[in-house]
DNA sequence: TAGCTGACGCAAA
DNA sequence: ATTTGCGCCAGCT
């Protein structure tokens, strides 16, 4: 059933703590799917929860990705008030937990 | 049921 | 280091 890998995507990105970012990789991975890093993205991009931090979740490179609630620019804005630093690039460093 | 798409990721040039 | 192409999984039409 895929679902399920919905359902525990919703549960691990929510699990994200504030601060934290994680990458779709690792949210794949995290939920039994090492390689369905586009799965987790397509999943976020329909949820549309605002218990669901998707904003924390950037790509693997550091860079934000996109976001379902007003681009990039919105991701980043989320995540500087998290505490997140930033650089040019992207994301400075992408905690494994 | 079959095919296409998508907020990615890695490898090669 | 940067750019281009292919592969991956799950969901939607």
């Amino acid at each position: 059933m895929r679902k399920n890998f919905t359902k525990k995507v919703h549960g691990y990105v929510k699990n994200i703590p504030a601060g934290e970012v994680r990458s779709y990789g690792e949210v794949a991975k995290a939920c039994g799917s090492a390689g369905g890093a586009r799965a987790v993205g397509f999943i976020m991009a329909n949820n549309f929860n605002k218990e669901i931090p998707c904003h924390r979740v950037v790509r693997a490179d550091g860079s934000l990705g996109q976001y379902n609630r007003g681009g990039p620019e919105a991701k980043q804005a989320k995540l500087e008030k998290e505490g997140i630093p930033f650089s040019t690039a992207g994301v400075i460093q992408i905690s494994h937990g």
